[in-house]
RNA sequence: GGCCCCGUAGCUCAGCAUGGACAGAGCGGCGGCCUUCUAAGCCGUAGGUCGUGGGUUCAAAUCCCACCGGGGCCGCCA
């Protein structure tokens, strides 16, 4: 027994069975359609209207024959169409609060919780920049979801995809390589390496496209066609204001990398070279990219590590898509598994993604868009692209490890290629694996009017989020603590904030960033959260053990609303972990805090009577416990005092 | 043009998959409450043609169709 809500819902399915019999008609199917009732008429109800029109009035059939057989019910009405059930609050609290001071820590889990094997990939940011708000929702999403099943008794291993091999790579190469010096002294004075390697990136990047664009606009010139080359030269500006930017974000560090970039002739070729000899794997570019890589991913971990989030495996493109020679097979496997449907363009390999699926029909088998376009697996210089190595990707994993799903935490701009990578794997004969393949999507993160660009430098970082957060709340509890603990008391509640701001909002809405929102302090959020949490701390802290309690005669509505809330935290926990949604349990503690700080308000705990204190002590606890254990599961810091 | 997501109170969002009784929170507004377990709180109040129009149903914010508005994707980028 670990579901109080069950236990209820037990006792309703043998009020239909006895009904069945009395009535002579099969009615038990109604146990599915119980919803709740307004509170006026009772706890839970069944819309029953055509049994209730045929056999008029059996409420008292209910209330005379069936309900003496029963122990959670208390008390039936007919209304409108509906039997409303009240509940025996007394027998019913009995059993909430002994669930609950059993399972304690594990009260949550039940028979519904889904078990088995998940890897859960997540963030998986580009490591040519520190990391932005729209990867902090990722971030955030995937960790929960880990904690959510682990909670729930499966098995989860937490990935991060290192994208080593990707188009910007060589420009946080060449410009470490310029500039590492000035870069080294930078992360020996302090600052975050994954910010240092940011300016290299952006500086370098746009080194390159005004080299780009410069021999571009010299063409068109000649060629007298100058409305084309206003055009880009106008976008040669805005380069150039990128670098102004920088210049003056760190003026010797990009003055060393303009110096050092403007030797070289041609710049996006050298991008393009590197490219491709780091992914053939030679030595020296390989080991100045990774160099570079390494520090921003030392800066991934610090800011991953405040918001309590941490990967089980750290897997580079490089070694698991390309050195074990994934990209060769899937072009082997894919040509020869489905040789009708891989084609030469232009020298280019193409999968024709779209006419497999038209052809074998797998929009539902795969839960696919109707649309889907060409995959294009190899340029015409035979280099691998992204989508291609991600399809290896998903074979290491399949030959490496045994799982039930893997989720991948993926932004919902990615549909398309996601589509063509399972029908990829598909039409290579894994079908299994495009089957288990779950691209858990969400919608951008925008800055309000702004559109956020990494190349351009303009983007929120997570660590300005956590910074200012932190500031805001230091504000408030500088002169409550001392200075050790008000710092680690405001990274907590700075952390809670943002958790559950980003969480509080379905992944498939698109999130409008705004600072008010994520810093919001009061209600319907992390840190009003955190406070009733405290407040609970604060009541029990002062009693030395939780005493043995009777129940009440007389139970106070708000305590009834605690404990039928309470009751439903399992089924929260189930609901949430079978559908992935995370919304449903921010949902529950925001309206279980509302509850409490309402009863707190009102009903004095260590002062009540004797008999009466003893169990509100309890219930103080049980919303303790449960409070406590889904803020565990956001990864919501749980604090004694704030 | 095709495909995906979204449209609910001034603002931010729950609710929609599995249709049910007067559509819920928070922020912001207005008015109150700190000698009593932390006021990051509580109480009260105002605020809604659930984008529009049809359809299905005893019953539609929820399902179906059409349309309107916003975002995203349709690259030899990731």
């Amino acid at each position: 027994m670990n579901s109080p809500y069950d236990e209820l819902i037990k006792d309703v399915r043998k009020l239909l069975e006895l009904l069945s019999a009395e009535i002579n008609k099969d009615v038990t199917a109604y146990v599915n359609n119980v919803i709740r009732a307004p509170s006026q008429y009772g706890y839970i109800a069944l819309p029953m209207h055509s049994i209730i029109r045929e056999y008029g009035d059996i409420g008292n059939i209910i209330k005379d024959k069936i309900l003496p057989k029963l122990k959670l019910i208390d008390n039936v009405s007919l209304i409108n169409g509906y039997l409303n059930i009240s509940v025996n609050i007394a027998e019913y609290t009995n059993i909430v609060l002994r669930i609950i001071n059993s399972l304690g820590e594990k009260y949550g889990i039940s028979e519904k919780c889904p078990v088995g094997n998940y890897i859960i990939e997540h963030t998986s940011a580009n490591p040519a920049k520190p990391m932005h708000i729209g990867h902090g929702r990722n971030a955030v999403l995937g960790d929960s979801l880990a904690r959510l099943l682990r909670f729930c008794g499966a098995s989860v291993r937490v990935h991060f995809y290192v994208n080593d091999c990707g188009d910007q790579m060589p420009y946080v190469g060449i410009g470490y390589y310029v500039a590492k010096d000035t870069v080294v002294k930078r992360v020996n004075e302090g600052v975050k390496p994954d910010e240092v390697i940011g300016i290299v990136y952006s500086v370098t990047y746009a080194v390159s496209e005004i080299k780009r664009l410069s021999k571009q606009i010299e063409q068109l010139s000649n060629e007298g066609k100058y409305d084309e080359a206003n055009k880009l030269i106008s976008e040669r500006d805005e380069w150039v204001s990128v670098i102004n930017n920088f210049m003056e974000k760190d003026k010797e560090l990009t003055e060393v990398l303009l110096k050092g970039l403007g030797r070289f002739e041609d710049l996006p070729l050298m991008v393009k070279q590197w490219s491709r000899n780091y992914e053939e794997g030679d030595e020296y570019v390989r080991k100045v990219i990774r160099e570079a890589i390494d520090l921003v991913l030392r800066g991934f971990r610090v800011t991953l590590d405040r918001l309590g989030i941490s990967f089980d495996s750290w897997d580079f493109e490089s070694e698991v898509a390309v050195d074990n020679g994934g990209v060769f097979r899937v072009i082997n496997e894919l040509s020869r598994k489905a040789q009708q449907y891989v084609e030469r363009d232009n020298g280019a390999l193409v999968f024709r993604a779209d006419k497999y699926v038209q052809d074998l029909k797998l929009w539902d088998e795969l839960k696919l868009p109707k649309y889907i376009p060409k995959a294009t697996l190899l340029r015409s210089d035979g280099t691998s692209l992204y989508l291609t190595r991600d399809i290896a990707y998903a074979l290491w994993y399949w030959d490496n490890f045994k799982f039930d799903k893997l989720i991948r935490v993926i932004g919902s701009e990615q549909a398309h290629p996601q589509a063509q990578l399972r029908l990829a794997l598909y039409a290579m004969g894994y079908q299994e694996l495009a089957r288990r393949l779950i691209h858990y999507s969400y919608e951008m993160v925008n800055l309000a009017g702004m559109k956020m660009s990494g190349r351009k430098g303009v983007y929120v970082s997570l660590d300005d989020l956590l910074n200012e957060a932190k500031s805001r709340v230091m504000d408030i509890v500088r002169s409550r603590f001392s200075p050790e603990e008000a710092d680690k008391v405001a990274e907590a509640v700075a952390v809670g904030a943002i958790r559950y701001s980003f969480l509080s909002v379905s992944p498939n809405k698109p999130l409008t960033f705004s600072w008010d929102k994520v810093l919001n302090l009061r209600q319907n959020s992390g840190p009003f959260i955190q406070y009733t949490y405290v407040r609970t701390n604060g009541i029990l802290d002062k009693v030395t053990e939780i005493p043995k309690a009777q129940i009440p005669s007389n139970i106070a509505n708000e305590e009834r609303e605690l404990i039928l809330m309470l009751g439903e935290y399992p089924e929260i926990i189930a609901k949430a972990a079978q559908e992935l949604r995370l919304e449903y349990i921010i949902d529950y503690i925001n309206k279980l805090s509302l509850l409490f700080n309402s009863y707190y308000e009102k009903y004095p705990v260590l002062n009540a009577e004797p008999g009466v204190r003893e169990f509100r002590i309890n219930l103080v606890n049980a919303v303790k416990t449960v409070l406590g254990n889904a803020m565990n599961i956001l990864g919501i810091p749980r604090l004694r005092r704030m």
